[in-house]
DNA sequence: GATGCAAATGCACTTGTGTGCAAGCCTCAT
DNA sequence: ATGAGGCTTGCACACAAGTGCATTTGCATC
């Protein structure tokens, strides 16, 4: 019946779908299977079929239906796809993509989920709940298979229309206790407790720990955990914090730290950007030489920590056994038991700290 | 290992996708429009009208409907809503995304896209035409309203049938002379120009460019003019190339440079990351100091040129004006003119440059 | 109360897929 | 020759939305 109608329509341009002709940029000119079909002389399934991997196809219709799609440029539509089965759409909800281990992140995870088959969809959004709430939004929009949040926290009400919905949710390197996801971790207890028998190995007397006024919850334990264990072996620690997570901000918190009486001879930055931004003002503004008359450590493994002026030490986060532990989560049913996962830091030797004491 | 591509690629399809009953991980209970509609006791098409911008919906029914997609946790399928209409959808064609430069193209490109109502798409791809293709295939199957490409030249067949689709091509700071697709770049020629001037202000004598193997048109473009500038002025330049744009290679060039008798006292690095590793080994290897032994200029303006050990001067990218130009040209019609649109780089002053001769 | 008009509603069709079911076709063995 | 059995193939439906058109409803006016 609708051939028959679009048969007997003369093939003068239709009259557009609806308003004046002033513009038409209503078309859509994107092939679509029935056209593949017509020009091979096969039915639509055919050509769906032939596409799809296992259906049942003669060589022969198979061949017919490949050289039309060749000759008309046909890719499936995958949003259609999308309706009845899995979208293969993964979010991901990320602040500072600008900052270099963000980028490191964002990479490494796109890299892994293309290779699963997946393909990935950026929020790039604010770290505050307005904005990680409209992502969040977005991501069900988009019937995403999965989000995967980098930045920002969830509220647990969103969340949880998340997961009634049938959507996994991740969290990397969010410690927040939420219930119902899947959380993917470094180990910050771990992080905390080495840079500290770091420093004290080096023979540093008078610590200090450098932070952002972010109060991540990861940055809080990286802290929480180094005044401990210096508390415990009898040792003070000064916090210093003077701004977001950033170079500019390490540096503030090295001209306020020196520009004391006695200044620190052995600092945890508890990230590298702090790290690299506090070297730089004790060099230059404070003519101190490291590992000498200071030791450092730093948190993240950024490029810019191995760069000659630096050679920072540090602790590497494990990106690629994260990202493969994501795709395997992917691969499993979304019944799959959700829970915390956590990853070893990798201690990196560098220059920044004295090999020993003696 | 590329994509999965439209052919009849077995890919890796997960082995459930048909299996027998055993199990039911198949249940997509993504809440619809038919079950809000029910709950409310309207009409399916009230539900639609509720959420369409400008439709006929009363007041009370749109309550109603509200309500009960409150309390479902209702989103609106934009992959269904994409059958119809324009998906909204921007591919990010992206390689080397770890590169400050790109990460922040990256981060303006997502934000002023999200900003027009757009979502992006990241295809994380080598700069090899093989995987350049499959990616521009990936923006076809997920019926892109548009595709950028940051990186990689994608080859002209593969351009046209994006076209002939519907969909738009714009390539960012790719100079290759394609026809039918936007094409916003930064003036090369202006930066190679003013770099020489620049030093021979400063009045070195003997000049070197860096630049990379990966022979980019803007690359070459920058090599190009700056290497004619010098000859036109009666100056020779020594070209040097080490390997990838990176830290490293820039590293590598300044031993291979200053390893020789003479060593130049004025150079261009085409890329920052060059200059900083240029800069880094001209101090650290052979004691030089800037800018009285070396006047050393950059191209980019990344973050890490104005941290402290560096102060690189350098010219920046307006990714900002190229990010409005972008969602500019998404927001015309489909048969805007194609065509190549030139943004100046901004030139940024900071120390590594002599102010004056004298 | 009847009429007119506008707003609201519902039906049915559209978008592009994948797939269950049944029918058709071909081959081979009985 | 005929039925069994296996491969193909096409129909029709499902997925989740938007919308033109016709119909119904509501309300005010005569």
């Amino acid at each position: 019946m609708p051939l028959l109608t679009a048969a007997a329509e003369p093939a003068l341009s239709p009259p557009s779908t609806k308003g004046p002709i002033m513009s038409e940029p209503e078309r859509r000119p994107f092939v679509s299977a029935r056209t593949v079909a017509e020009r091979a002389g096969v039915s639509r399934s055919a050509v769906s079929r032939t596409f799809t991997d296992g259906a049942s196809v003669s060589e022969e219709t198979r061949r017919k239906v490949l050289e039309a799609a060749g000759e008309l440029g046909y890719h499936v539509n995958h949003l259609a796809r999308g309706l009845r089965e899995r979208s293969n759409i993964v979010c991901l909800v990320v602040a500072d993509m600008t900052t270099p281990i963000r980028a490191r992140l964002v990479d490494v995870l796109t890299r892994k989920l293309q290779a699963a088959g997946k393909v990935t969809m950026i929020i790039n959004t604010g770290t505050d709940e307005q904005s990680t709430a409209s992502a969040l939004r977005q991501t069900l929009n988009y019937r995403a298979d999965a989000t995967v949040v980098l930045s920002g926290t969830p509220s647990a009400k969103l969340i949880e229309t998340s997961l009634a919905n049938g959507q996994q949710v991740v969290l990397i390197n969010r410690d927040d206790p939420l219930t119902g996801c899947h959380n993917l971790s470094v180990d910050n207890e771990m992080a905390g407790r080495e840079a500290f028998f770091l420093l004290r190995r080096a023979g540093c007397r008078r610590l200090a720990l450098v932070t952002s006024t972010a109060s991540t919850a990861s940055l809080l334990e990286r802290e929480r955990v180094f005044v401990e264990v210096a508390k415990d072996a009898g040792m003070a620690v000064t916090v210093m914090a003077s701004g977001p997570t950033s170079y500019a901000s390490g540096y503030e918190s090295a001209r306020r730290l020196f520009g004391r009486s006695d200044g620190p001879d052995g600092v945890f930055c508890v990230t590298d950007l702090l790290a690299l931004g506090f070297m730089d003002a004790a060099r230059h503004e404070f003519g101190l030489s490291l590992p000498r008359d200071l030791c450092l450590v730093g948190f993240d493994d950024i490029d810019e920590g191995d760069w000659q002026s630096y050679k920072l030490t540090t602790f590497a986060q494990p990106f690629a056994a994260m990202g493969d532990h994501l795709v395997e989560l992917l691969g499993q049913t979304v019944a799959a038991a959700a829970g915390r996962r956590i990853f070893e830091p990798i201690p990196i030797w560098r220059k920044s700290v004295r090999p020993s004491a003696d």
